[in-house]
DNA sequence: GCTGCCATGTAAACCGTTACATGATTGG
DNA sequence: CCAATCATGTAACGGTTTACATGGCAGC
């Protein structure tokens, strides 16, 4: 029965943090500094904020040229954010591919299961190295979240070598250590 | 438009793995041994059965007492699903309730965020707890993802760890500093 | 004039959850 | 006989993705 309103949330929260903002803006937010945590496309922003509107969380501030609309969180849309952040329980549904395939690799041969766990390596690196770009310091909004997400990338790559050791046996070891890893 | 179909190669996974099953007993399963990687009920995983015997990645092999209804995996499901673990790249897309907690962390001030990461920390740790209790060499099926959990899950209970003890510590002042600027 | 970005939206399809619904069997 | 568990399903709703669609403005 109960709606999370999780993407209300995090808009509110973008647009607590940052000021007003149009869908535009806020779309670019959640590719920037939110892809890691939560994930919209402007799709399911436009129409979201349209609602809110209506049930008073926010205002169109102003429109400017080319029709933009700019919308600024209201009192009302302040509170329920801090209420939630305090309130909320947070679930978890995990739902991870690379996990799902990490829980499968017992179906493969030796080879093939190397391969698997390479990409997933690759990938795990691939998001580590887009989250160590970021500014640590400059922007103080979504730290935490950052730190967290650091965290658990470094968590996940470590799992990926272990495991690419132990699949390469004891004898790749010193293969391992003339090639250096990956 | 393609579609992942994740769900049907966990299914898949569990019918190769451990031989044919029921759609209640898949589903007992994903309870079991899944939660922490894929989730679905029953209500999900009984149509979809349906729609897998129709394409012919399954196939009904008995039907017994109850109406309960044997499903086996046919060759082409376990060529399916094996092509699906050396071909797909995996893709990921978080929406963890935590993270974007973590994410508003400054939009509180120092009392309230050290509720809501003491709150996330007891979830960190509650979801350990269950994977530690989770047998390690019994069942080796599996077992990737329960060491890829373990590690993400300790790496994930040292952020709050260390989120509160800068919370809590003498560098409080600058997050309430960060708080109280712009 | 063309390319690329700004800026907004709608509609259909898909995936997942919640609520509803039914009946058989086992153990106390 | 009653409760719990086994066992299967359907329907409605809500959230997410993909595809479609439009037009303004800026720089080359």
């Amino acid at each position: 029965m109960l709606t999370y309103m999780s993407l209300r949330i995090a808009l509110l929260g973008l647009l607590d943090a940052t000021g007003p903002a149009s869908g535009y803006d806020l779309a670019k937010s959640f590719e920037r500094s939110l892809n890691h945590v939560w994930q919209a496309g402007h799709t399911q922003i436009y129409p979201e904020l349209v609602k809110m509107a209506a049930d008073g969380l926010v205002a169109v501030e102003s429109e400017g040229a080319r029709g933009r609309k700019l919308y600024a969180i209201t009192p009302e849309g302040a509170s329920r954010l801090r209420s939630w952040l305090v309130e909320r329980e947070p679930t978890s549904a995990p739902r991870s591919e690379a996990a799902l395939q990490a829980f499968l690799l017992p179906l493969l041969d030796r080879e093939s299961a190397i391969v698997v766990v390479e990409r997933i390596r690759a990938q795990f690196a691939e998001r580590l190295a887009v989250l160590e770009c970021k500014p640590r310091d400059t922007s103080r909004f979504g730290r935490y979240a950052l730190r967290l997400g650091l965290a658990q990338g470094h968590a996940s790559l470590a799992w990926a070598d272990e495991t690419l050791a132990e699949l390469r046996g004891p004898d790749a070891a010193a293969v391992d250590d003339a090639v250096g890893r990956d």
